[in-house]
DNA sequence: TCCCTATTTCGACATTTATCGAAGAAAGCC
DNA sequence: GGCTTTCTTCGATAAATGTCGAAATAGGGA
């Protein structure tokens, strides 16, 4: 994981639609849901909901099936172990972030 | 911590020259870097390294000090811990999760 | 008071983004 | 081959973003 690859993916969930589509994914659980799922749920236009689940497939945050006309989107959890990873390495260069992350634990 | 809140931090890193910023800060540790050093360090135009550390400031991942003229930045680990800890929660709401970070622990 | 250094605010501009509805494409069923 | 359902692409538009240089401001020092 380097610095660009890390800004794509938080720039994907920084948004407040797409964190709540990833949301919507890890709630779904293994099962996940297929588009027009997360369209009821989410109630937004289907072209912008395809727009929004395109970028969270290309960072990798997301993955799909396809079951004849419909496709399965489920939340990818390597990537974002990967990046919570990335993250804790950012902040815990410093001692003070491990003393409450041992706190936190 | 709640779906508005942490998009607007993960939108706050989810640019490349706002995470290089955050980035530089965690490694300056707890001493911090005044903004001139970060301009040096990261070679934009003060104005937009301004307009960025703002929005770090604004969400609080980063804290800022006076010392006369200078001010001097500083990552705010517990927000970034905070944030972490959101999407943990995000991520291990599947069985699947926890296992991949009991993997990688 | 006048200046100096460090930082922010002010325009300005090009680029990207989020959003929608309408039309198109994919995959199967009668 | 037509029809249905599901999803994506297209075209358009308004809003937000990233960037810069120039000017303004804040805080002290000679």
């Amino acid at each position: 994981m380097n610095l660009e690859q890390a800004s794509r993916q938080l720039e994907a969930l920084g948004n407040p639609t797409r964190l709540q589509i990833y949301r919507t994914l890890v709630r779904a659980g293994h099962a996940g849901l297929p588009v027009g799922g997360l369209q009821e749920r989410i109630g937004i236009a289907a072209s912008t909901l395809s727009h929004h689940l395109k970028r969270l497939v290309d960072t990798g945050l997301v993955t799909q099936e396809r079951h004849a006309t419909t496709l399965i989107c489920r939340a990818h959890y390597p990537a974002m172990d990967a990046l919570i990873g990335y993250l804790a390495d950012e902040c815990c260069a410093d001692a003070a972030c491990v003393a409450s992350e041992a706190a936190a634990s």
